[in-house]
DNA sequence: AGTCCCTGCGCG
DNA sequence: AAAGCGCGCAGGGACT
């Protein structure tokens, strides 16, 4: 059996660890049930009819995250008319808010006014229903039918069937998601709270140390300049003060100044920015009934195709070892991180088919090197890490578009390496100069994407570009959207094998940071399991890097690595 | 108190 | 003349 049954739920709340569905709207043919009461039997039926039928809705992950939580019922053949919506609008919809909303997109396509007042809507709470409340809810359901066929049309003209279809397998793995959550070490977390804070204090003193030996007047009850440091207008105001020429208190600017200050304030930054961003926000989304961090994730956050994440966000999760170390496995258990390699630069190499990158990637060695090797005019054994490293900027720089001053801005700020206006301009004519196809590509991909103002990349991803930006804005974005985009939809495709694959191994997804994924997974079992990520996830690699191999790199650990 | 914008900075 | 792309969040500051 596998007819098609348009679907909606009301709950008593967002939360599918603390409310529950009070009301499931079912539309098979003609007819529309109303289920409000959960028998085992009637659950049992539903599960039977809801896992064998094609569900049509509007932003399923929220109805099957309770559907799961509550029922253990696990629909997978999905029509997401919220999904569809901002895949029809190139990206466009998924950053304008209240777009692509049930109401919106009802209106769009039936011309029916949903009516979404909290008086009709506030307590579908179990007790008796009202004519009024039945009436809307029904209709929820009722509209649906003329939307699927509408978008059923559009994604076949504008030829997004593909994408569509990455998009539906990935979201039974976005459910499983954010129902997993993300284990946290609460005495790891004090330990680094406490050092952390005195790192800030030593910055701070050290700062208003300088300032006041550099002559600073204005001191507060302690002898020491008064200041919020924190505050970009009163922190300009001091360092103009003790003479520094400056209009900015901004990054580039106090990397430019030759003053020991420059540091201490870097520092003083860094250490406020991982204390009230990060550890002191964690704690506070430990949830109530799982113990566990539960992050939003929004498949189709971004217009280029990539999640977003937020509440908190997990995508921007620092480097730093002590703060990865909080992210740590349950008792017998463990975390396998799984990234791709290089995957952007594959994704060039396959586009462009610059033959040197085709070939670095072939023979398995480091295109960081080589670049690195062409730029300097010297053999790639003695290039040094440094080197190395600042290729790697280049190699991504460059490719999307990168100028020569900010290039050499870059370098100073991210590596302390000052190079000269000319110097910058000369690395990047020789890098176009040793790829030359690669040149090419870029410049073919830029001008086309800046006349249609929207590109498509090899899954069949539409992106549009917002409007009114300039022409050299356009031509960038043409540069990158094909890029990032594809490999959104990689990351994707991976998903949706993975929460087949992995079903047996009763693992949570954990993360999903573009490029990587992070699993927890029982001891035991943890080899067997990495070897299944890293297949699946390089399969789905091969499916679109047809002239190169993808590479994932998998590691076991007790908390997440990177 | 709430909203908005800006700067600044964490990640890919 | 020159300009890498994509996000979310904290804090300050201006405004209502």
């Amino acid at each position: 059996m596998s007819g098609i049954i348009f679907f909606d739920t009301e709950t008593t709340g967002l939360d599918p660890f603390k409310d529950k569905i009070t009301l499931i709207q079912i539309k098979q043919g003609n007819k529309i049930r109303l289920v409000k009461t959960f028998t085992e039997a009637q659950i049992s039926e539903m599960r039977d009819v809801l896992e064998n039928s094609l569900i049509v809705g509007h932003n399923l992950k929220f109805d099957l995250k309770f559907l799961k939580q509550q029922f253990n019922i696990n629909p997978e053949n999905l029509f997401d008319t919220y999904i569809a919506e901002i895949l029809i609008s190139g990206g466009q919809k998924a950053r304008q808010k209240g777009t692509a909303t049930l109401e919106a997109v009802t209106k769009q396509y039936t011309g029916i006014q949903l009516n979404k007042s909290r008086d009709v809507r506030s307590s579908f709470n179990g007790s008796e229903l009202t004519a009024e409340q039945i009436k809307y809810a029904a209709m929820d359901v009722a509209v649906l039918p003329e939307i699927h066929k509408k978008q059923q049309e559009q994604l076949k003209t504008l030829g997004l069937e593909k994408v569509f279809e990455i998009e539906m397998g990935c979201i039974p793995a976005t459910v499983w998601l954010e129902l997993s959550g993300l284990p946290l070490d609460k005495d790891g977390l004090n330990r680094v709270k406490g050092e952390t804070k005195k790192k800030i204090e030593d910055a701070e003193l050290k700062v208003k140390t300088i300032l006041k030996e550099s002559g600073y007047k204005n001191l507060d009850l302690f002898g020491l300049p008064a200041v919020n440091l924190g505050s970009p207008i009163q922190l300009l105001g001091v360092m103009r003060g003790i003479g520094l020429k400056i209009d900015s208190t901004g990054d580039e600017v106090i990397s430019g100044i030759d003053h020991p200050i420059g540091k201490a304030i870097k520092e003083y930054r860094k250490q406020q920015k991982l204390l009230t961003g990060f550890i002191l926000k964690y704690p506070e989304h430990v949830h109530k009934v799982t113990g566990r961090i539960q992050p939003t994730f929004n498949q189709v956050g971004t217009n280029t195709g990539r999640f977003t994440s937020s509440k908190p966000n997990m995508q921007q999760v620092p480097h730093d070892k002590s703060i990865r170390a909080l992210f740590k496995a349950g008792k017998g258990k463990k975390i396998i991180t799984a990234d791709y390699s290089q995957i952007e630069l594959r994704i060039i190499a396959e586009v462009s088919q610059e033959p040197k990158f085709l070939e670095i990637y072939n023979n398995n060695s480091d295109l960081h090197r080589l670049t690195a090797s062409l730029l300097l005019n010297k053999p790639e054994s003695e290039i040094t890490k440094e080197e190395r490293q600042q290729a790697k900027a280049v190699n991504f720089g460059f490719a999307y578009g990168l100028g020569a001053q900010s290039f050499k801005e870059k370098t100073k700020n991210d590596y302390d390496i000052d190079i000269s206006i000319e110097q910058a301009q000369e690395f990047r004519n020789t890098f176009f100069k040793n790829y030359p196809v690669l040149a090419s590509y870029l410049q073919t991909a830029a001008r086309t994407a800046a006349g249609q103002q929207q590109i498509r990349n090899k899954s069949g991803r539409i992106v549009r570009f917002e409007q009114g930006l300039e022409a050299w804005q356009y031509e960038n974005m043409g540069r990158n959207t094909p890029i990032q985009s594809l490999s959104a939809d990689i990351t994707k495709t991976a998903m949706g094998r993975l929460y087949h694959k992995l079903k047996p191994f009763n693992a949570k997804l954990i993360n999903a940071v573009h490029d990587e994924l992070v699993f927890e997974v029982q001891e035991d079992r943890v080899t067997e399991a990495a070897q299944i990520i890293k297949d699946e996830m390089e399969a789905a690699g091969c499916e679109y890097l047809k002239s190169i191999p993808c590479i994932v790199e998998v590691v076991m650990e007790e908390s997440w690595q990177k």
